[in-house]
DNA sequence: ATGTGTGAAGAGCTTCACAGCC
DNA sequence: GGCTGTGAAGCTCTTCACACAT
């Protein structure tokens, strides 16, 4: 049994939305160099990545566009299609609510908290917004184990405390500061501010 | 001349972050175990991270905070601070101009486009809309090199392109689509739907 | 004493080249 | 012939341990 490189599970979600696309424009079966070519990942890459799950592949041939759309949807455990909770419905929480398409069928966002009155009780694009001193409860209710953190700073590790404790096992987080939480619960933080660090850095450098 | 890493790159704005936080405190010097702990970042990398730039610190002591925080700002090429230019005002357009605090005075949005006529002439925390067929000749003006790209899907590719001849040198994306650009122009995509993805791959696993 | 700076060892990821199968 | 699957080599990054400075 050998251990799966981060960066090849990074990479099975480019792998799947690729697929997606091919899958609705009819073709059947795909070379790891066209997959490249989509993907703008080297073949070789591509190729050493799935080997890591299995052969999927025909040698001469290709993959089968729609088994291994299917096999990656469950390497990566998006079968059945997991639901999520959005916390926080400002503008980034709007954001995510209205870019459903994202998901391929493999998660979506069911349910949104918030503390303004003004939110609560309302729905965008058909997702309820619900009252956050409600959000352990439904949790637990509906067995969510995944949650979006889209709050202000200040609140966000209070509210990250809470999820831990109504059972939420990860949590994808906007807020640009470290979440100390235990390692059982797996946290991500997207943080726009390091990401544009790293392009200015990288764009000022000339030639050598 | 070493070659210095990727992910110490990356690490050097959570650092920033850090020491903006400490100098607002007052503190003066700091040793790489406190920034350890505040960043959740091993002390023995800060301090490798550091050196690849010169030796910072006074063995003994720790870090100054002042001289190390214009040090981080002048590696990242953050000084004297840059002017962004944000395209497209939808949700996360806008969340991106709310979200100023972001920069730590090292970069601002100072100029967004649109093609909606109802936001073109307006302006969003004091940051004008204009109209995006506008957008090469600003872009050119006020010599902006970096771009927020926050448009729908499908017109990415051709704005990207058009980013590309107006001059500009670096693009943060929020599509979720590979954007084939010459290599003298760098550009990162935040792809929510990847980073969800690995959540929940990671979130399933169990203890072996 | 205390905490930095750094070579060397170790771990992890990518690239390559080609054997193996259709 | 064409394309996958994979060991081995090569490269990059991290970890460790300790010399060195104050």
């Amino acid at each position: 049994m050998k251990k799966i490189p981060t960066e090849t599970i990074k990479r099975l979600f480019p792998y799947l939305r690729a697929l997606v696309c091919l899958d609705k424009e009819g073709t059947a079966v795909v070379p790891s160099s066209r997959l490249a070519d989509i993907c703008h990942i080297n073949p070789a890459v591509i190729r050493k990545d799935l080997s890591y799950f299995g052969e999927f592949g025909t040698r001469g041939v290709g993959y089968d566009v729609k088994k291994l759309k299917v096999a990656i949807r469950e390497i990566l455990n998006l079968k059945p299609a997991k639901t999520v909770a959005l916390v926080g419905v400002g503008n980034i929480g709007r954001a995510l609510l209205s870019y459903q398409g994202f998901a391929l069928e493999g998660f979506t966002i069911g349910i949104a908290f918030d503390n303004d009155k003004n939110k609560i009780g309302t729905a965008v694009r058909g997702i309820p917004v619900l009252d956050i001193s409600q959000m352990e409860k439904y949790v637990a209710a509906e067995n969510i184990q995944l949650a979006i953190l889209a709050v202000p700073e200040q609140v966000a590790p209070k509210i990250a405390r809470r999820l831990e404790k109504a059972g939420i096992r990860a949590i994808l987080s906007f807020a640009p500061c470290q979440l100390a939480m235990p390692s059982s619960i797996k946290v991500t933080c997207v943080d726009l501010s390091t990401e544009m660090a790293r392009l200015i850095y990288y764009s000022s450098e000339e030639e050598p």
